[in-house]
Formats: C-alpha cells, sequence, structure tokens
DNA sequence: CGTTACGTTGACGTCAACGTAAGCGTTTGG
DNA sequence: CCAAACGCTTACGTTGACGTCAACGTAACG
C-alpha cells in the first residue's frame, strides 16, 4: 500500500533545478515565486478561484494554475474584489473553450477603471482641501459658535 | 422621586425653535444636524472622542462637544482614523488652555497628506497600467508559459 | 534515530467603523 | 390611556483578505 498516486517530483526546495519545469509546482514554489503565503493560496481556493490538483493531500499546482494566481494577483493590483476575480476566471475559461469572453472581461475592467477614476477624483478633492486647511492654518480652528 | 436633575431642555424635535441655541444639545438634534446615526456618536464617546454631560442616563451635549463632533467628521473626510482623531482632540484641547499645539496638529496634517499623495500616486499607476492593458486588449492575456 | 522543513485541515482572531437587534425606560401628544 | 417617538445599554454581526494558532503527518538529511 505504498501511497504512490504518482511519482511526479514538484519543483520543491530540495530539486532547486529551476531550468527543467515539470508543468507542475508545490505550494511553497509558487508561494515563493509570487511572494505570498500558503495561507493566501489556501484561501484562493476555498473562494473558488484556484482547485489545484492533489497527491494524498498535498496540493499541485498546474502551469494553467500558475497562471490564475497571476492573474489574480494582478486584478489585486487594481483593486479587483476575490468574488470579482472568481467571475472573470470564469469568463477567462469560457473564453478559452468557447466564444471569446473578452468583451465582457474589458467591459469588467473600464467599470474598474471608472471606479478608480471616481476614487481619484475624490482624494484629490479631499486633498486640495487639506491643503488649503493647512495654508491658511484653519485645520482644527474652531467654528464661530452660532449665538 | 422626580428624576429631574435638571431643568434644561435640550433643543429637542418638540422645541424647533432653532433661534433659541441654549448651548445644550440631544443626541438627535445633533444626529440631524450632522447626518449621523446615534449610533455613530455612542461609538465615539465609546472611542474616547466625545464625553457629553448626562441628565440621568441622556446624553446633553455642550457646544464644545458639538464642535469636536464637527472637527471628528472634517478628519473623517480626510481620512483620520478615529484613534488619530482622538490624539489630535486632545492636542486641541491642551492647546485651548496651554500653550499653542497647533504646530503639531499643523505637523499631523502634513503626515496625513503626504499619505494621501502618496496613496493618489499609487492609484494614478494602478489606472495608467490598467489604461494600457485594456487599450492593448492584454487584460487577461495569459502570459507566455516558460517552458 | 532525531531534527528540520514542509505539508495538511480546521477554526478562531484581526482591523475599522459602525449596523442591527433585543429589551427596556421615559416622555409626549392625541 | 395608549401608542409613537425618543432614549438607554448590551452585545453580536458585517466586510475583506488574510494571520495565527493547534495538532498532526511525512519526507529527507545526517
Amino acid at each position: 500500500m505504498t501511497n504512490c498516486t504518482s511519482d511526479i517530483d514538484p519543483a520543491s526546495h530540495h530539486s532547486p533545478d529551476l531550468a527543467i519545469d515539470p508543468g507542475v509546482y508545490g505550494i511553497g514554489d509558487l508561494c515563493r515565486e509570487f511572494e505570498v503565503t500558503p495561507r493566501t493560496l489556501r484561501f484562493y481556493e476555498d473562494k473558488g478561484l484556484l482547485a489545484p490538483a492533489r497527491d494524498g493531500q498535498r496540493r499541485l499546482y498546474s502551469a494553467r494554475d500558475r497562471a490564475r494566481i497571476r492573474l489574480i494577483l494582478q486584478g489585486r493590483r487594481f483593486g479587483f474584489a476575490l468574488d470579482e476575480m472568481r467571475e472573470l476566471l470564469d469568463l477567462y475559461d469560457i473564453g478559452d473553450r468557447g466564444r471569446m469572453q473578452a468583451h465582457r472581461i474589458i467591459d469588467h475592467a473600464e467599470q474598474r477603471l471608472a471606479e478608480m477614476e471616481a476614487q481619484r477624483a475624490e482624494l484629490d478633492t479631499a486633498i486640495r482641501e487639506l491643503r488649503t486647511l493647512i495654508a491658511e492654518r484653519r485645520i482644527f480652528a474652531a467654528q464661530p459658535t452660532a449665538s
């Protein structure tokens, strides 16, 4: 009863030959590559963004999983929520096998862009106001008591 | 055993004579004025930002409390954390009775301003990147598999 | 054989600023 | 006289993206 469901060897720390890329990675490998903790990848899995294969209990990430991680982290930089990313990845998969869903993805990205620009506008306003208050020494200035 | 510890009448909704300002307000009055919920003011009290007088159980806010609320909400628009605001209000009080602490307050505000500007820079970068990705249709484009 | 490094599954903790609800008292107007 | 409106306290829920245990298995090195 050897627990050998597979002999493939994820590019673990003990076989640091980075030249050969077997297309399968251990969790630690990807954590190092993307500078995230295992908790993060497991969390993404919980959230349905990843579904790596298993060797017994251990997770085996494919090149596709790796690509998805890359996309997730890219989306994160743009402020996409994980739920949103899950949707987008689903669309992406559909686009892979079937019709191009790039259209919808672009739409989504443009929405997000609009949100970011709105946020920027608010932030800009706040910055200007704060600058003014500082310049005029009206920071924390008592308002005239309306009596 | 009348619960009459005081006869002062906070300018409640039933005495809407806004012309007379007794310098004391009920929670509802200030909630309407500043468009916050009672929960918010009680929360600020919990956090040590406010300490209104009491008439039995009921809160009686003074003109000073009202001014503090104004400052808190102003700070909120600039992204000051409540803990930070508490410190600033303390400095403000010290400045009232003693030396001018305006200096330190300005410093704090300038720090916050710097943070906001840094945040805006990041946001700007992200916006530009996202714009580029959208324009070049490289959103969710698969990276070349390094094999 | 022991140590070290890595992996696993729960499950609860964190942070901020409140929201929400339960259950109660008081005051006021119709 | 009763209900509405207001107030109070206590305490748990919310949101997001993980962190941080605990308790254990497994594999390789020396």
